[in-house]
DNA sequence: GCCGCGACTAAGCGCCCGCTCACCTTCGGC
DNA sequence: GCCGAAGGTGAGCGGGCGCTTAGTCGCGGC
């Protein structure tokens, strides 16, 4: 035990689907080498090493390295689907639900931005089949949160120039997170969740109508 | 040969003050390939062979592979500070500089996609010394933004919760356009600058004075 | 005309990579 | 108590990596 749940923290729980424990202990270093170092700079010896194990116990459960990194990636996609989801299609306002996406969104990504980072930025890494697997994830993603924004302009709280884009900026701000959270930022998940709701709340012409103070 | 002007297109001109010849050539085939494939995926024989020439010749002009990467990191957040450093300390209103700067910061962002893409992604490959010199100019760049946006507080154009979350937010915003930029996207690189301009204007409080506030 | 010198190449060194293979436990079923 | 499968190991293979070296080539100076 020791290191892989050490720094992954109370992101572990997250990968409890994968079975059995050798193969989920190795996912876990895999995440975190990935996330340090890059997918291209991790060597198949530091994922084992850093699982407590043997470099030839990896091929005992995945084919090849490439083969971790897809199964992160559609399990990462997974759960941040079912984040945008959970918000989006709960009853509310757009206003709300879009409040509450991106909060959520933001808060996943710094929480458990070791896992988040190597979702979002190693997916050229992949294999065109599974990278083509991976995007129609990703697609939905967006699709979540086009639909929020669709319907907030539709129901005329929000105004939007531009709805296509000012949905991709919106998901790029929230993935972003990512690759600039916790160096040295002293902010907690929930402060940037918060602050980040607020800011897409102005871009898409909802902002507070009487600006509170805190 | 060719390969190397065609992808980099207009932006060849701004490696106009590497030389001599060889070298600039070696170093635009180094933007291609990392921005392609990354810094560790990328093989000093791909570099070489990109600029038409031996292995070896890469050798006569850069120490090593990370030179290479320093170089363009440097030229690169040069490029970038300059363009916040003209918009930011021009003349007129907060509101305009803030605009500005956003508009170009993206515009370079979107239009040299692969240089920026480099600059902005593969800073972890560097070596600490590297690495600690370019984050300097990259706090540069974020005290122009933020010295902005600090102006209009000051004058009561901007009404911001939260100065420097917004300050990084607006940066991360911009910065991550090099990521998601030209996937089949529709926009020209201005359009996205005056788009993006217009959004962060609205994260700062200081959208268009008449539209419709409910 | 030949020389020196910087630019460039062909060949290859030593290393470490992803991955494999022959073998060694451990353990539930009978 | 013995057996076979599942899970693990140590040693190592083929190959491609970053980088070096010995030597070739083109060319301005005298």
């Amino acid at each position: 035990m020791g290191t892989a749940e050490e720094t992954a923290g109370g992101e572990a729980q997250a990968w409890g689907e994968v079975t059995p424990d050798a193969a989920r202990r190795l996912l876990i270093a895999a995440v975190e080498a990935f996330a340090e170092r890059g997918y291209h700079a991790t060597t198949t010896r530091d994922i084992a090493g850093r699982a407590g194990m043997s470099p030839a116990a990896l091929y005992i459960h995945y084919k090849t390295k490439e083969e971790l990194l897809h199964r992160i990636s559609r399990i990462g996609h997974t759960k941040a689907l079912e984040i945008l989801r959970t918000a989006s299609r709960r009853e509310g306002s757009a206003r709300e639900r879009l409040a509450d996406a991106v909060s959520s969104f933001v808060r996943w990504h710094a929480g458990g931005r070791t896992t988040a980072r190597v979702v979002q930025y190693e997916l050229d890494s992949l294999g065109p089949d599974a990278r083509a697997e991976i995007l129609a994830l990703r697609r939905q993603c967006d699709d979540e949160v086009h639909g929020v924004i669709v319907d907030g302009v539709a129901s005329g709280e929000f105004d939007v120039l531009d709805v296509k884009g000012t949905t991709l900026a919106v998901l790029s701000l929230c993935i972003d997170v990512a690759r600039w959270f916790n160096v040295d930022g002293p902010w907690t998940p929930d402060e940037v969740g918060a602050l980040y709701a607020d800011l897409v709340l102005r871009m898409v012409g909802a902002g507070e109508p009487a600006p509170a103070q805190k």
